[in-house]
DNA sequence: AGTCACTAACTGACTAGTTAGTCAGTGCGG
DNA sequence: CCGCACTGACTAACTAGTCAGTTAGTGACT
């Protein structure tokens, strides 16, 4: 699983061969065959894997309050393109993606980490229209908007290199969206400030910067170097704590 | 061209063979690699030919006021799903776009839809608020919003097949910005009825439902069976009218 | 303790299938 | 007879998946 992301974020989807999987463990590629049935296979089981981490990941952020909890959610899928490692992860999160239409398994794991990501975020906005933080509106399609612009931006800066769509639908959804959803003139709060964050949330973004690397040479053999974020714009999940099965 | 079209929508982009390509067509592969240096180099220029049909394709818009030419830009993005050859071209067009990271002539074409694309929908909304009919705002901004929010409708629509996230998206853009962007109360035109459509555009739908056939059997040899639509969500174009080059 | 039987994890070497790209040569219009 | 469009047959490279066989662990019986 570590393997299979690593290998990931190195070769992108489309150029992985079982050989680079097998080649990021002490394992042999024969091994996988004698797991899975097939690469895509394996593939499928790592997008469950991937998704299965999202709930707790989450959980971390319960106790804020629904306009925070939106704001972490803001920052955590429109984060800086400074983020090398998410970054290649994420366009080749992107290729599978692509894939789904000819892969049913491909598509039933995708579809159920879309299923956790409209909850979460449909979740935010109900506890905000209940609590009174937010102005009357229909979560279910506020939702599928604020994801598809998520979605869409972080997709054409990747795929176009054109980082100003993050900041510029950034920009768009608080001014057309938040803004009347805060009721009160309460202006949304722009926490690209790291600092503003819940202090697990920070630790996870610290170890995402390390995720890939998956130990230095200079680190305590102790170091849990995990978390790096794993979306593909269909739900997230983050990747291996210790190593997981093969 | 024609072909590389066809063969798309048949095989998907990362399916596709050169030998796919040249079935297409009446002439063999080696043809290809006589003209391009490689089948990457042919796509690319196909990406090319697409984009240079886009400006002529919106110019037909070009007497409809500026809510009109939202309302078509709109209907024109978010198509239904009933629009099956359309569908899989963007499949193929997606499977392209992912490449894109890794591929610096795809990169630099899709760049150019891009411009093209936010060139449009930009004009629409400088014209709308020149002419009182839109309220104040930023058209960069707003243009980047909607772009990847329907970007990314389509995206997921066709990657995880949740038909919902189009009907969705289009009516909480309706509810977020549109009915703000109208000034007075207009409620936005719901086009999603082609008669309301202007008539060349009807045409051109008309069409892009032959679109992939390419002359059925029984048609006049003459009739002009094209303009499918072609956009990668990076911008848009037609499919051959005659039968481009090779 | 020894050894036999059984099983699951694991491997290196191999194969069969695929495909981008090449090349030597053909036909033809001017 | 030149040069251009064009072709069929070929190859070189790659890779998913297979397979025959090795190793190591476990328990059971004497």
């Amino acid at each position: 699983m570590r393997g299979t992301y690593e290998a990931l974020c190195e070769h992108g989807y489309t150029e992985l061969t079982a050989q680079d999987i097998a080649d990021r463990t002490d394992k042999s590629k024969s091994l996988l065959f004698y797991h899975y049935d097939s690469k895509e296979d394996l593939l499928a089981d790592f997008l469950e894997f991937l998704f299965e981490r999202f709930d707790e990941r989450v959980a971390e952020t319960r106790d804020l309050s629904p306009v925070e909890r939106l704001a972490v959610f803001v920052d955590w899928f429109l984060y800086g393109p400074e983020e090398n490692d998410r970054q290649s992860f994420h366009v080749a999160m992107l290729e599978l993606r692509t894939q789904a239409p000819y892969n049913e398994a491909f598509r039933e794991k995708l579809r159920k980490g879309d299923d956790q990501l409209r909850a979460v975020l449909e979740e935010i906005l109900r506890d905000g229209l209940a609590a009174g933080e937010f102005s009357e509106h229909d979560p279910e399609e506020t939702a599928a908007l604020l994801i598809a612009a998520f979605d869409g931006a972080r997709i054409r800066q990747l795929t176009i290199g054109r980082d100003e769509y993050l900041e510029q639908v950034r920009t768009a959804t608080a001014t057309w969206v938040f803004d009347d959803l805060l009721a009160e003139g309460a202006s949304f709060p722009a926490d690209r400030d790291p600092s503003t964050l819940p202090e697990t949330d920070q630790q996870h973004r610290l170890a995402a910067d390390l995720g890939t690397e998956g130990g230095n040479g200079t680190g305590d053999p102790d170091d849990e170097t995990n978390g790096a974020d794993a979306d593909g714009g269909d739900a997230a999940g983050d990747e291996p704590t210790e190593r997981d099965r093969e």
